[in-house]
DNA sequence: GGCGTTTTCGAAAACGATTTCGTAAAAGCG
DNA sequence: CGCTTTTACGAAATCGTTTTCGAAAACGCC
């Protein structure tokens, strides 16, 4: 079974390969008897565009990436299925990346990136990353980029974010008004737009309600090992001036909370109230129920996907200012009850 | 700031293009000396060499296809997890398709797939999916097919999967041995091979253990909308003749029957027991906590990925009998406590 | 030193689509 | 009718690699 290609259809047509090409492509140049005939022919031979020698020829993939730093992970597998639904539409392709939180791959991907691989990259920072001259240099070879969730506020590329600082804020004003007083902030990492938006707007709403701040509360966490975070909470509750709330900035941490409070047989939200950013599904399931601020993952993914998009088809790089924010919901559940 | 490429790069060492390729492809005919200028220059300039124009002339592409249902569940993002990890080692990229359950566009996807596009792909069928004409006509193209979970018996293509007979009839089983004789089970397409596996699993266990089976309790559920399973589940729950277990064939069932216990204010496991498949991880911190059955989801995605590479490398097809098997395990929580 | 082998490299033809440029025929126009 | 313009198509260059086919230079051997 020869491979069915131009010149196949060509050859069979009687006609150029130019000619078959652009009868496919349906343009003006070509009479509508031809193309009916070019098309009937490749419908019946079920002719497939090679992708790679149009791309090569095009200098465009119709594929886009998306550079995430894990996957097993409601808020990211939401978002991708925003940013799918976008591309599926548009009739372009996703290729996934996983950074796994670290640096060095993060690099290593942007940089074969370089090679033209896709025409436009989504970007969620892994928890390591400080400097961004991989991105950069990604930007500076024409390759568009946009950011959601966790950010790199240096770079002139449009972002999608959430409204990081007033979730904060409100999370820490809902435990206070709560009757909390030792409130601990869990945090990923500090070098995440996203965690230090969520500090901030804590360490506001603490300084509003004039509670003073102990450093102490504010707990740097591993990005790797939830092994090791689970023994941080356990430490943490077992000081003898033990928090009375948590903060969990990200939904692995609230997980390794419930498991530490089950471990020390504290009761949730008697002993411990938590609150955490988290999109779990299950999180009304929960023995407590878990209030959490819930972030529009899978409009945030479809968001930062249509700006792609955008960007892409007017070729125009505009849009660098742009800045979306979408809002999060806090929605309040048993373990924060008084 | 001019592309560098091949021409550019043998036009700065004064070499012929032909000779800087094989050099950067550490081809023995090329000195030593030779390439060490080569991969210097390269280097200095950040080459990246064009993957369409390499993809097209080799006719491969070093990339593969991941096409599922859906991403928004345990189950399948820790699947790409693995199938990711294997991919990134062997220097392939993952493209990312989802059928969102849908038939038609498991077609549309895998009739496009037919261009060349990737080298192979891993397939985890969608719950419409009862005709497999399209995949047929993928291996008919030669692209290697490695199906994973969801699989079509019929074609002869590798296959990983779990127990899932022995499951489902030890799931049956726990239930039986714990107390239950009227235990549903909840399906979510009878089209697909997991489903139907669990099901014959469970019916045998009601068989060895002298219960009847009641067709009533086997339900066939709605793939795409969890709000009619809700319903489904309360319509359930409020027949004369209640089931005193649920047996759900998938995490998102397991889900439904727990809103629909709270909504009617059952006791599990005190009014009714349920056991789910599931990759949940707070599973064990439900309320009550959920018995599970967990399939090894990471080690299925890595399995396929590794059974598909070995293919791609070896260019062989003689792995087409393939069958790995992987046990699931039985995890015992509270809603089956007696 | 002549002759066969290696070693090392270059020229050019692929890969399959798109696009530029050109041209024969048909159509329009006064 | 003679001219220009439009219509409809073909030939060939092109995208950036890889690979086939050679071929010059260096080397080994008697």
């Amino acid at each position: 079974m020869a491979t069915v290609d131009l010149k196949r259809l060509a050859k069979e047509l009687g006609l150029a390969v130019s000619t078959v090409s652009r009868a496919l492509r349906d343009s003006y140049e070509i009479s509508a008897e031809t193309k009916e005939r070019v098309f009937e022919l490749a419908r019946k031979l079920n002719y497939q565009p090679n992708p790679y020698a149009s791309s090569l020829r095009k200098h465009k993939s119709r594929t886009i990436a998306v550079v995430i730093p894990e996957i097993a992970n409601n808020f990211f597998a939401l978002a991708i299925n925003g940013i799918e639904s976008i591309a599926q539409e548009k009739g372009y392709h996703v290729l996934i990346y996983l950074t796994h939180e670290q640096y060095e791959k993060e690099v290593a991907i942007t940089r074969h990136l370089q090679s033209g691989r896709v025409d436009g990259i989504l970007v969620s920072l892994s928890g390591e990353t400080t400097n961004y001259d991989h991105l950069v240099d990604l930007k500076q070879k024409g390759i568009p980029i946009v950011f959601f969730d966790r950010i790199a506020e240096s770079i002139n590329s449009p972002k999608v974010i959430t409204n990081d600082y007033e979730s904060g804020y409100k999370a820490a004003e809902h435990l206070i008004q709560s009757g909390c007083r030792r409130i601990a902030y869990l945090s990923i990492s500090n070098n995440l737009s996203i965690s230090n938006k969520r500090m901030q707007g804590y360490l506001e709403a603490l300084e509003d309600h004039r509670i003073k701040h102990d450093p102490k509360l504010a707990i740097q966490c591993s990005i790797h090992d939830n092994e090791e975070n689970y023994k941080t909470v356990i430490a943490l509750l077992k000081r003898k001036n033990r928090p009375d709330a948590i903060f969990a900035s990200v939904e692995r941490l609230a997980i390794a909370s419930y498991h530490a409070c089950e471990e020390l047989n504290l009761s949730i939200p008697g002993d411990i109230r938590i609150i955490s950013f988290s999109n779990l599904e299950t999180a009304a399931l929960l023995n407590p129920s878990l209030t959490t601020i819930t972030q529009p993952a899978f409009e945030i993914g479809k968001e930062a996907a249509s700006i792609l998009f955008k960007i892409l088809e007017k070729k125009s790089m505009t849009f660098s200012e742009e800045r979306i924010i979408l809002n999060s919901k806090l929605i309040v559940r048993k373990s924060t009850a008084q």
